[in-house]
DNA sequence: CACCCGGAAGGATT
DNA sequence: GAATCCTTCCGGGT
């Protein structure tokens, strides 16, 4: 009994080892749960180990087994009259509606045996997996399914677990493979650039294979042909089931991989130049999935050898395996040696750390990640896939891509990007070319480059969230914290707020909304030069997910997709495996990044580089933030916040709103402002507001240092210097 | 030449 | 259908 429920949800996190596992889980699917083998030892012997593979027979054995080992009420079995690979493309929900009181049951256990099928398989080149849908993941987007269940299992003890390791290969998309999520813009993608189609010959080779996986579900039949992912494939050409969403979110987070992968080529300016060769894999690709199209091979072909490589190593050394998928990525970006540097050392730990660090921001509802509840799976899921509509980022939106990619503890894309100070948000691109290809793969625009990114990023000047550090190169300084940010439903009213920036005060916030003093979004990064604040108003706490790092699953979704097929791809598997990393995050390490409790301050440093030092001045008092917090709960940043209310010069004053969001405000700033700034000190960022307010009418923002002529500290290299120091000032 | 800026048009997604 | 968030182009400035 206890069994029953426990299985599917319950996940002993703690035992594992969150580097194995995060590794496990990047590469695979959460192993099951030492549960779960216990499990697999009780099932009749006479099933096959990939439930795909039973007959309907099999099926009603399962059943039969599965009611009597977790107590479950009686089952209709009629309602599953269907071979094995049908009920894997069951979804929770169809569970559910067949039998009410243990579909939850029944799917996770299934999804776990699933999982560790695919597991066994991933290493087959072919692997069904297919994934086309990239974002679907989002949360959003696509309801629910609920198949993360068997990520959450973790590992740890599960021989599964170990036996994952070895099997290295299987990569975890097999249970989610199964669903596939239709593709989201595939086209895109493909339309991007005018690539080749690589994919393996249009026919995407491998999509057959992988195919199953991830048909979407419109393409549907894309290839679902592949036998062995059967289960993908069997959705894929099921249709049947419309709702096999979780799934899907990592099949398609595969193909989108691929995509990007080829982008990289291409963009990256070269980075690698690859032969047309196709990759081997087989993605499925449907014609509609993006995904791997165009994948060049060269690219896929590094990184699927450092994927592979990593693999195999981290057969030996999981960690390090991984860290070298994702330093490959990196590492293309720019320097290949430095990937194997990675790999060999930081690699292993990184892309595991990821995760776990991942997702320093936590939505506001610090809730979301509740993983540790025991019902968590469930929750889990949604964190990871909010249903809501919450803002989910997950890297999605730019800024979050690179704030995960910044705070990513282990610093994996230290290469790519990387802090210059992060008390006042600013960073350095150090690989323009490489980031803008990872973004690119994120985003399954092919044709992604630096030019096309920054211009994104030039965007954000106008609402604020970003300004230009003058003077230096691919220098950028993030006005706004991830978790206001991410509290910020609608950056749209941060722009609006731009408008009225105009130095006058904050600019930026909307005023209206709720600018007040209420609503405050919660931290400003850098207080000093933030203009403003904004505010955010409506905030929605939202219920990130958060966590993960994206780029470092999108590297390896890459890596892996290039070696073994239909690439992961970015969006969904990053969900995906955010979620699962999440999950397992939260339960090895505790709390989840994300939630509430890392907002404490000390909480905070939790993520490594998560605080923000931002300064959070709160109205209450400093602590008070935090009590404030509690309805703040302005995550990360916040937390670092010594904030007092001193008011110090710079300090803007936290407000709070109806929301429970805290928002800074600058006050002084406009005082100062013109006192001090003008010429002073921010050297050029004036942009930033400026850039704010202005940007939408003014043509030129930059240039108003005056307008806010914070003092910023930026410069260039805050290395911790002055910046934080004017900083901390202000904080304090 | 690379970087940066921002307008404009348009696509994908929500 | 509207809004958002880019993506893609582009001309121009430094």
């Amino acid at each position: 009994m206890s069994k029953m429920k426990m299985l599917p949800v319950q996940l002993s996190l703690n035992s594992l080892n969150p580097g194995i596992w995060s590794d496990v889980l990047w590469r695979c699917p959460p192993a099951p749960s030492s549960q779960l083998a216990e499990l697999k030892t009780q099932l009749p012997p006479s099933l096959p180990s990939d439930p795909r593979l039973w007959s309907r027979e099999d099926v009603l054995v399962f059943l039969r087994f599965c009611v009597r080992e977790f107590d479950l009420p009686k089952l209709d079995f009629d309602l599953f009259q269907m071979n094995g690979k049908a009920l894997c493309l069951l979804t929770r929900a169809d569970f559910g509606h067949r039998c009410p009181g243990a579909g939850d049951v029944l799917h996770n256990v299934l999804q776990m045996l699933i999982i560790e099928s695919h597991m066994m398989q991933w290493h087959l080149p072919n692997s069904p997996v297919t994934p086309t849908s990239r974002y679907p993941l989002s949360p959003h987007s696509h309801p629910p399914t609920p198949t993360w269940p068997p990520l959450n299992a973790p590992p740890e003890n599960s021989p599964f677990h170990s036996s994952a390791h070895s099997l290295a290969g299987h990569h975890f998309m097999a249970p989610n493979s199964v669903t596939l999520s239709p593709p989201p813009s595939v086209d895109s993608q493909a339309s991007s650039p005018p690539q080749a189609p690589y994919q393996n010959g249009g026919a995407t080779g491998a999509a057959p294979g992988s195919a199953g996986g991830s048909a979407p579900a419109a393409g549907g039949a894309t290839n679902t042909s592949n036998p062995t992912s059967s289960s993908a494939s069997s959705t894929g050409s099921n249709g049947s089931q419309p709702n096999i969403m979780p799934m899907k979110g990592i099949s398609s987070a595969s193909s989108n991989h691929s995509d990007s992968e080829e982008e990289y080529s291409e963009t990256s300016g070269g980075v690698s130049k690859m032969p047309p060769a196709p990759l081997s894999y087989s993605t499925a690709s449907p014609p509609g999935t993006p995904i791997l199209k165009d994948i060049k091979p060269n690219w896929t072909q590094q990184l699927t050898n450092s994927f592979v490589n990593s693999w195999s190593q981290q057969q030996q050394q999981q960690q390090q395996q991984q860290a070298a998928a994702v330093a490959a990525v990196a590492a293309q970006a720019q320097q290949h040696q430095l990937q194997q540097q990675q790999q060999q050392q930081q690699l292993p730990q990184k892309l595991t750390l990821d995760n776990t660090a991942g997702p320093v921001v936590t939505p506001a509802g610090g809730s979301i990640s509740a993983p540790t509840t025991p019902s968590y799976m469930y929750k889990a899921k949604r964190e990871f896939f909010p249903e809501n509509s919450e803002p989910n980022t997950n890297g999605r939106l730019l800024w979050d891509f690179l704030q995960q990619l910044l705070n990513d503890r282990n610093q994996k894309y230290s290469d790519l990007i990387a802090w210059k100070c992060r008390d006042t948000g600013v960073f350095k691109i150090v690989d323009p070319a490489g980031l803008a290809k990872l973004w690119g793969i994120q985003k399954n625009h092919l044709s992604m480059n630096y030019d096309k990114m920054s211009r994104a990023l030039r965007y954000y000047y106008r609402v604020n969230i970003l300004r230009k550090v003058q003077g230096e190169r691919h220098c950028y300084q993030f006005l706004r914290n991830p978790t206001e940010l991410k509290n910020i439903k609608n950056i749209s009213l941060l722009r609006q707020s731009t408008p009225a920036n105009g130095n006058g005060g904050s600019p930026s916030m909307p005023q209206g909304s709720s600018q007040a003093p209420g609503s405050p979004a919660g931290q400003n990064w850098n207080p000093q030069q933030q203009s403003q604040q904004q505010q955010q108003s409506p905030q929605r706490p939202a219920s990130r997910n958060g966590p993960m790092s994206l780029p470092a699953v999108a590297a390896v979704a890459a890596a892996a997709a290039a070696a073994y097929g239909p690439p992961p791809t970015s969006p969904l598997f990053m969900h995906a495996i955010n979620g699962a990393f999440h999950y397992l995050s939260a339960a090895a390490a505790g709390p989840p990044p994300n939630s509430p409790a890392l907002n404490t301050p000390s909480a905070v440093g939790g993520p490594d580089k998560f605080q923000f030092h931002p300064l959070k001045l709160e109205n209450g008092s400093g602590s008070g933030s935090e009590s404030a917090g509690e309805d703040l709960k302005p995550t990360d940043l916040s937390v670092s916040s010594k904030s007092t209310a001193t008011s110090n010069e710079d300090c803007y004053p936290l407000i709070r709103n109806a929301d429970g969001l805290t928002t800074i405000k600058l006050i002084r700033y406009n005082e100062h402002q013109v006192a001090a700034s003008p010429a002073g000190q921010s050297p050029k960022h004036d942009d930033q507001q400026a850039g704010a307010s202005n940007a939408s009418s003014s043509p030129r923002p930059m240039d108003q240092a005056s307008e806010q002529a914070q003092p910023v500290p930026m410069e260039s290299d805050c290395n911790g210097g002055e910046s934080e120091d004017s900083f901390r000032h202000m904080q304090q």
